[in-house]
Order: structure tokens, then sequence, then C-alpha cells
DNA sequence: GTCTTGTCTTTCCAACTTGGAAAGTCAATA
DNA sequence: TATTGACTTTCCAAGTTGGAAAGACAAGAC
């Protein structure tokens, strides 16, 4: 038996449309601004970081702050749980939608 | 210019776990039987019910009663309109999670 | 030192959605 | 007329959303 391929697996939390789209636009990068990802998903601050603080809580995203210009800003990104759940729950998206 | 592709549209009625399950059962077939779905779907005949009705509503499925073995049953089927939405929401699906 | 700003984070809130149980419909037997 | 099967509706409690408003905090401006 070849190494297994993580398997597919339905996530409720990445779901959420909004939640999908951070997954998605952090899934192919190291790591994206808040402040980039809030003008990509034109979204209100309160409501980025609430799913950010979701996705944080459950170990799906790293968030970090750090200094530029003078300013804190915030860094996240795909951790190896999120990014395994990520690809998991979109295995499952195409198992579903594939026509049989 | 060929025939234009039906286009990626995310539809928050159809990305409804449940509702994307339902309609993704229906793709591939003429129609399905109420019973059968919920049996597919193991989910309670009023939850069931319900997001026929709501595809109904949208005009995306139609439902019809038909009698079998004395009986009235329900059997649905995707609309035209409802195929187009639901293929274009896998399109956008697709589009949202392929890695770029 | 204090005020102001920029960058988020939290709280508050009103609107919606869900899922299941229970009750209701309605037609076809028994 | 009572019962049964196959849904449909209603009721309800719990959870989710999104945005505005208020907070928190550090870094400059003065």
């Amino acid at each position: 038996m070849i190494k297994p391929t993580s398997k597919a697996q339905f996530d409720e939390l990445i779901h959420a449309p909004l939640r999908l789209r951070i997954c998605a636009s952090l899934a192919p990068v190291e790591w994206a601004e808040f402040a980039q990802l809030k003008q990509n998903l034109g979204v209100a601050d309160s409501v980025l970081s609430k799913h950010v603080k979701q996705l944080g809580d459950a170990g799906y995203i790293d968030i970090e702050r750090f200094a530029k210009l003078g300013r804190s800003h915030v860094r996240v990104s795909l951790t190896r749980i999120g990014r395994r759940a990520y690809v998991g729950h979109v295995a499952a998206l195409r198992e579903i939608t594939a026509i049989k």
C-alpha cells in the first residue's frame, strides 16, 4: 500500500462561504496579511476577525502579529492541520459534486 | 465565439451542505423519490421536506406526486434552471478551491 | 506625558437558519 | 369510520451571520 491520500472529509467549519474563501486564499501562499485578506474578501474587519478567530481556535490557522512601518499588523497562515482539513474538505466537495 | 459556458456563480441556497447533496443526488438522474433521498441523506422527513420546498420555491426543482402501490409518493427532479444553478455553483467551487 | 491614529478585536444586536419532534393533511385501504 | 402511509407544517431551541459601535494597544505627533 502506498502512502494514504488524506481522505475526503466534509468540514462544516470550512464550508461556510467566507471561511472557504479564507482557506482557499491561504492554501497557495505561505501567509497572508489581514488587511489584504479583508480587501480581497470585501467584508468588514469585525467579520473577518471573527472568522479568522474561529479558524484559529480550531487550530486551522496561525495568527501572528508583526510590525510594519511602525504599525502592528496581523498575518495568518494555514497550519498543517488546517491544510489537511482544507484539502480533505475540497476532496469531499469533489466527491459530492462529481457526476457519478 | 463559441457557445458560452454557463458561468461560475456561487449560490448560497445550493451551498448549504444538505441542499448541495440534494442537488448532487439529482444531477445525474432524471428524478429521485423523496423516500429514497431521505434514506440516502439520513435526515428526518421534516428536514428534507423543508429543504426540498426551498429548492422548489426557488424554481430549482420540480416536485411531483405520483401513486405507487396505492400510496401517494413524491418525486423530485432538477429543473433546467436548477441544473444551471447547480452547475454554476460547482464551477464556482472549483474556481475558489483551485490552487492558483 | 497626552492626544491621535491605525489596526485589529470584542461586544451588541437583529435577522436568519437549522434540525428534529409533534401535530396536521390527505388519500387509500381495512 | 378508523387506520395507515407518506409526506407537510408548525413549534421551538440553538446556533450563525454580518455590521456597527465600542475597546484595546502600540507608535508617533506635539
